[in-house]
DNA sequence: AGTGGCTCCTGGCGGC
DNA sequence: TGCCGCCAGGAGCCAC
């Protein structure tokens, strides 16, 4: 299920040979994948050229230019240019040569020169968008800072998890908090940071915040490096799988020995979502460290003081 | 405001 | 073999 480095992924590969192109037209195959009628869309894409590609937590920004021939676009809602939005959820793949499917693509975009890019999308929960460029702000007004962008510090990440009850699960998931998490990278950050999935957002000191900070950079750096995890249908716009799913720690390990300590990976569910953890590495109560069983049934340390947290960092 | 639960959607899988 | 029901999850929506 693509999450940022899968959707990072995506917009590399599609940087090698996107830009330049003019969308020569639109077609809607599935209206559900738009609020935007095919008249809207192909109004707002057609006869413009795609001048950029940028990401934004797990959407996936490709920026059209200004019609060069107004005469060509549709009347009535300018020439402009445009940005298009697209969100692949769960299933959503953009490919150039699209295999045999059951059903035709949602959408695809007929490219000049003559190149089709098309939309699968198994289960229908992928979204595509176009506006004015001013109104991207607004679009992504509630969506949290970028991972490895300067606002994504330490001091915000404190800020953020700060007087949360929430567990730390939900918190990484919320796109409000920190954008383009999703739920095999908030799995495989935790196990990382060796902090537990239902540990309260707010009991998370300030060394274990470093932790999480660096965890989930570290987590997200090696998603991209494997351009993705092909768990369930990810696949690059060339039709090539990422090998992240190779290296999983925990997720989807459920009842395997832990990479680490061999105890077993245990899964739980948190906000409604299948959640892996190994409860050796990752202590329920706050900071403990493999080997630290003295603190085992200590009580959580008040909100707000220092928890303990004599672990030794992982190498 | 924060939090949790429900919903959408469909292929795959286990159980009978 | 065939059918039924459950499971996966990103994000929007709603209730509390």
């Amino acid at each position: 299920m693509p999450e940022l480095p899968e959707v990072e992924t995506v917009r590399r590969r599609l940087l090698t040979c996107l830009p330049g192109l003019v969308v020569r037209d639109v077609v809607v195959n599935d209206a559900t994948v738009s609020a935007q009628s095919e008249t809207e869309l192909r109004a707002l894409l057609a006869g413009r050229r795609v001048v950029g590609l940028r990401r934004r937590g797990k959407y996936l920004i490709v920026d059209l230019g200004a019609v060069e021939r107004p005469r060509a676009a549709a009347s009535g809602l300018g020439a402009g240019p445009t940005t298009t939005v697209i969100h692949l959820r769960m299933t959503g793949q953009l490919l150039f040569r699209p295999g045999p499917a059951d059903r035709p693509p949602r959408f695809v975009w007929r490219l000049d020169p003559q190149t089709d890019l098309a939309f699968q999308d198994v289960r229908r929960f992928g979204r595509l968008w176009a506006f004015d460029p001013a109104a991207e702000e607004e679009f992504f007004a509630r969506m949290g800072p970028e991972p490895f962008g300067d606002a994504f510090s330490v001091a915000y990440l404190r800020r953020a998890l700060e007087g949360r009850s929430a567990p730390l699960k939900s918190f990484l998931l919320d796109q409000r908090r920190i954008a383009g998490v999703g739920n095999i990278y908030a799995d495989e950050t935790l196990f990382r940071a060796r902090l537990h999935p239902l540990r309260a957002a707010g009991s998370v000191g300030p060394r274990e915040a470093q932790r999480l900070h660096a965890a989930l950079l570290e987590t997200l750096q090696a998603g991209i490096d494997h351009e993705g995890s092909s768990i369930e249908s990810f696949v690059d716009p060339a039709g090539q799988r990422g090998s992240f799913q190779e290296i999983l720690s925990v997720y989807q390990r459920t009842g395997e020995p832990c990479r680490i300590c061999a105890a077993t990976v245990r899964r739980l569910e948190v906000g409604g979502r299948g959640t892996h953890y190994c409860p050796s590495c990752q202590p329920r109560r706050g900071g403990m460290s493999r080997g630290s069983r003295r603190l085992r049934g200590s009580p959580v340390p008040p909100r707000g003081g220092k928890p303990p947290d004599g672990a030794p960092p992982r190498g």
